[in-house]
RNA sequence: GUGAUCGUAGCUCAGUUUGGUUAGAGCGCCUGGUUGUGGUCCAGGAGGUCGCGGGUUCAAAUCCCGUCGGUCACCCCA
């Protein structure tokens, strides 16, 4: 037997439903809110990862599915898009400011587990140009809109993580106290001081939790125009009735985020973050452009959200193939869907067929009438009595 | 990258501890009949490289090693 490739997911049945419900719904709150939608290829450059995500990141070092080639390119599957439609932006609309959308699979080499795939799929926004706090408050409420449509209960945290000379000088400080107090970490945390220090501070280890409380706190090293604008912007949430949790703690993963960091947390998961990356564009030689986005787990929403699938509720049945094909004509042209047989069976079993596809109303197309399957009231077949029961 | 656990029919599983006839059950599926208060009931039938590959043995679904895949956790992250 081929097994399926390890971490990839086959979205099928009610998961499918889900899907095209979270897709319509991702549309429907950006792209028609004009965040246009751009498909960007899955393949790109390993360059522009390596650069934007950061090399000392695990996402680079261990996760991507690298390949060369046949035209000795060094390339990757993407393992986010941020970065790609910086890339686009830059070469089509340099000095414009543009908002994208975006929805489709990346790919992290991990180990797969409850909410974490190989092959996954993000749907995210962003807005890239000249932007300033206006911006990031868009995004933010876009993305609550969008998740409330969607009827996931989510919490939103926010931090500050300032600008990038800022929280180099609280890196030094954290690496300092962390080395100080290295035996009390764990062996994880202990190994990335100096590489990748902020992440310690999101450790779930209980006793990492205890050093971290007591480290420095980032606002400590943050200068009086970046708290001012962070304390502006926490008001503006506030007077939008946006509710919102500080966490001090949240750093996030990836390396061009500054200011503005954020995450949407439904039953434990994080469903949704983001950020701003004024630096992004610089960090891949682009000149200076700013940004600011989201990305949602789109398998993470397929794992929360509740949707009722698409019901068809009419099943055509017959003794004969042209009886089936006239009814079915008709319903066509009248623009209503229905269901068929899977091939030419007894009566009985085409019976047992609808009643397993849980539609509502029979026809069967050689006595010419509607069946009420529940009640099993009979009536005569035309297309304003069948439009009349659906 | 690390650890735990699982893999037998389309599905859910029994059988593995203690190796031993042609590997079972329920549901589903197919055929015929019954049933028009059509979902019931009756009879028959198809379907299994026991994840895969090695090894031990007279003999392996069962023991050993490796590997692939699922689930969960760590790491990391959406």
């Amino acid at each position: 037997m081929i097994e399926q490739v390890k971490g990839t997911r086959n979205l099928y049945g009610l998961d499918a439903q889900k899907y095209l419900y979270i897709y319509d719904i991702f549309l429907s709150s950006f792209n028609s809110y004009g965040y246009d939608l751009i498909e960007l290829p899955t393949i790109e450059h390993k360059e522009l990862f390596n650069k934007s995500i950061g090399e000392n990141s695990e996402i680079v070092t261990k996760q991507m599915y690298e390949f060369k080639d046949k035209g000795n390119r060094d390339l990757v599957l993407r393992p986010e898009a941020t970065a790609s439609v910086v890339r686009f932006h830059n070469e089509f609309f340099k000095n414009e400011s543009k908002k994208y959308s975006y929805f489709g699979k990346m790919f992290r080499y991990e180990n797969p587990q409850k909410n974490r795939y190989r092959e996954f799929i993000q749907a995210g926004a962003e807005i890239v140009g000249t932007i300033d706090k206006y911006s990031d408050l868009q995004i933010l409420k876009t993305s609550i809109r969008f998740l409330s449509l969607l009827k996931v209960n989510s919490k939103l945290n926010i931090n500050t993580i300032g600008t990038k000379e800022e929280r180099e000088g609280y890196i030094r400080e954290l690496d300092k106290y962390f080395f100080k107090n290295k035996n009390e970490l764990s062996k994880e945390s202990v190994e990335k001081i100096g590489k990748n220090t902020l992440r310690i501070l999101d450790s779930n280890d209980p006793f990492d939790n205890q050093i971290t409380d007591l480290a420095p706190v980032i606002y400590d090293f943050l200068s009086n125009e970046t708290l001012d604008q962070y304390e502006t912007f926490k008001k503006e949430l506030m007077n939008e009735g946006i509710d919102f949790a500080e966490n001090p703690k949240l750093v996030r993963g990836l390396d061009y985020y500054n200011d503005l960091t954020f995450e949407f947390i439904a039953n434990g998961t994080v469903v949704g973050g983001g950020g701003r990356y004024d630096g992004l564009s610089e960090i891949l030689g682009l000149g200076k452009i700013s940004g600011v986005g989201v990305a949602f787990g789109v398998d993470r929403l397929i794992n929360t959200v509740n949707s009722t699938p698409h019901k068809i509720k009419v099943m055509l049945i017959a003794q004969n193939l042209s009886d089936l094909n006239f009814v079915s004509t008709k319903l066509d042209k009248a623009g209503i869907s229905y269901l068929l047989p899977v091939r030419d069976s007894k009566e009985n079993t085409q019976y047992k067929e609808a009643i397993k596809n849980n539609v509502d109303y029979v026809i069967n197309c050689s006595e010419n009438t509607i069946k009420n399957i529940n009640n099993n009231e009979s009536m005569k077949f035309n297309i304003s009595n069948l439009r009349k029961l659906i």
